[in-house]
DNA sequence: TCTACAGGCGCG
DNA sequence: AAAGCGCGCCTGTAGA
């Protein structure tokens, strides 16, 4: 066999695709050019997933060059994504000097703002736009551009305090952008028939021509009449708070948390015509229609959209998919699902990264929260999560912020560890996960608060606002150190799930699952991923073996960020037809 | 008539 | 039951 590139560094150059091949040492050792069309074909017999080959494809976007391999039918194992990693290296603590890689330069484009502006740019991403990002603003594609941001990056890897992790970090990011895309083209199993009957069990009958559902008009009428108001508008919240106000509900907002207060006769339909209208608004038959029309639900996940780490998404709602519509979410005929999520990741993980001994301990092997109570710290496990939530989120009032105290003294160690990460954004600084990914320092307008407040002239109204800034921002860094860490080893699962699975073989008994692809069609492959939750469309022969790489793949992420440190993850884990299986 | 924002609520 | 992190999407309204 021949030693392969270890990297493969792609580029646009007018109607060519240039690839130039490193060694391990940066230095060219080859350098082709074929016609732009030709290039999927190149990628997937150089670089698909071949044993033993370890190229690492170097390219500036992975939206832009991955979905055209997929569509020629093949997978890539590895790459290094210039515009993911760029924004990490960039902010990342763990980076010493790297001033050419700091500067402003192109490579920050839709690194900043994806989630808020890719909605528009997303649904053609993946089908015809070549140049745009997430962002919407084009990044470097000329090879010179490339290779120098590639090096810049090296560079900046070679000098930080931590190479170890910012490497895992970066290889992590790379193969959750991989993945986001594969997710897209596979799509997740949607049965149409089971979506339309729960809503018309929850809904009643579509009313015609798009009209009102009659569930909705039932209990709309229900409504008016405990208003008093048969003509009374239910939609707009101003008319509504009006209509309440004239029957002596004060409230002072339409939320729901806030109606449930009051003790009248038009709270309870009033709450479930808001629940009924959010279901039909939200995901009726138009979202139906309009995004899993065809078997398929295909969203566009963005890698790296959320300041923490965690992926965003954009159109249909992928990361809010109501819990009732899950029985929706169905295998194919002939294959299963292997639906898997982490039983509290988010303390798990701040356990690991405090080193907390005794938070590991009651993590260990049961319901973290349940080792709470155990330790006798809490007297019940409501209090518990609770409890741990208000620490993580920096509650200070209520039931949670009450007991945040009681978490002190028994985890000093875990609670120091977000404490002090509060304190440092309360401040003003920069707090960093534990694989070297760094918060966004204070805004423009943050430091002229602060700064507005120091003066001498300065009024009460200018030190009460810049305190509450002050504080806002230090529940941010709190929950960024842990939220973030989470996001990390939620990556190095997925990356373990989804190498694991490339190396499984086809299954040429099971039907094809046609919709997802011909890539995936007869193969076990991701369809789902959120946050702490991961689904696998699956042969049903397959299933077995694919529960076992959903399990090591978490116990080797937990080894893989935390070493030999005492926590583990487990996992909820079910071989299922449908997602809507408790 | 078009766009921007706020309210509200779904998910972790 | 609610306050405390991070998101995206839908609706109605206010403002240009």
């Amino acid at each position: 066999m021949t030693a392969a590139p270890r990297w493969r560094v792609v580029a646009r150059d007018g109607e060519q695709v240039v690839v130039v091949d490193l060694d391990d040492s940066r230095s060219e050792v080859a350098r082709i050019r074929v016609p732009a069309d030709a290039w999927p074909a190149l990628a997937s017999v150089e670089g698909g997933v071949a044993t033993g080959d370890t190229t690492r494809w170097v390219w500036n976007d992975t939206t832009h060059w991955y979905p055209q391999v997929l569509a020629a039918g093949a997978v890539i194992a590895r790459c290094h994504d210039l515009r993911l990693c760029h924004a990490i290296l960039r902010d990342s603590t763990m980076v010493v000097g790297a001033d050419d890689l700091r500067a402003a330069t192109s490579w920050d484009a839709g690194a900043v703002d994806a989630a808020g502006t890719s909605a528009a740019v997303a649904p053609t991403l993946f089908e015809l736009d070549a140049s745009a990002t997430p962002g919407g603003a084009a990044l470097p594609a000329d090879i010179n551009a490339v290779l120098a941001e590639f090096r810049r990056q090296q560079d900046a890897l070679g000098s930080a305090t931590d190479p170890a992790r910012l490497r895992l970090l970066l290889a992590a990011e790379s193969a959750g952008a991989l993945l986001a895309a594969e997710l897209h083209a596979a799509g997740l199993p949607w049965r149409r028939g089971i979506h339309e009957r729960i809503l018309a069990d929850v809904l009643g009958e579509r009313g015609p021509a798009g009209g009102v559902p009659t569930r909705i008009q039932e209990v709309g009428a229900v409504v008016r009449a405990a208003l008093e108001d048969p003509g009374a508008s239910l939609d707009s919240q101003p008319k509504l708070l009006r209509s309440l106000h004239r029957i002596g509900v004060m409230a002072q907002s339409t939320s729901r948390w806030e109606l449930a207060e009051y003790d009248h006769a038009v709270i309870a339909p009033l709450l479930e015509y808001k629940k009924l209208t959010r279901l039909a608004s939200a995901n009726g038959w138009a979202w139906l229609e309009e995004w899993a029309p065809a078997g398929r639900f295909r969203p566009v996940y963005v890698p790296g959209g959320v300041v923490t780490g965690r992926w965003a998404s954009s159109g249909g709602g992928a990361l809010q998919l109501p819990r009732m519509l899950r029985p929706a979410v169905h295998a194919d005929d002939g294959w299963t699902l292997v639906v898997a999520d982490v039983a509290q990741l988010e303390p798990r993980v701040l356990a690991a990264m405090a080193g907390d001994l005794q938070l590991a301990d009651a993590a260990r092997g049961r319901d973290l929260y349940d080792g709470i109570v155990s330790s006798g710290t809490v007297s019940t496990r409501a209090e518990a999560k609770v409890a741990m939530l208000g620490a993580m989120y920096g509650a200070t009032t209520g039931d949670s912020g009450r007991l945040v105290p009681a978490l002190r003294r028994a985890y000093p160690r875990a609670m120091a560890l977000v404490d002090d990460a509060a304190r440092v954004g309360d401040d003003g600084g920069v707090v960093t996960t534990w694989l070297g990914r760094s918060s966004p320092p204070p805004s423009e307008r943050w430091r002229e608060l602060q700064g507005q407040a120091s003066d001498s002239d300065a009024s009460e109204a200018d030190q009460t606002r810049a305190r509450r800034a002050s504080r806002d921002r230090g529940r941010f860094t709190r929950n960024f150190v842990v939220q973030g860490t989470a996001a990390e080893w939620a990556l190095a699962w997925l990356a373990g799930v989804r190498a694991a699975l490339q190396e499984l073989p086809e299954c040429p008994t099971a039907e094809a699952a046609v919709a997802s692809g011909a890539v995936f069609s007869r193969r076990a492959h991701l369809c789902f991923f959120l946050h702490d939750e991961i689904i696998v469309h699956t042969p049903a022969a397959h299933a077995d073996r694919v529960a076992e790489i959903v399990r090591s793949a978490a116990a080797s992420a937990a080894h893989l960020l935390f070493g030999g440190f005492p926590i583990d993850f487990p996992l909820d884990l079910r071989i299922t037809s449908d997602a809507g299986k408790a």
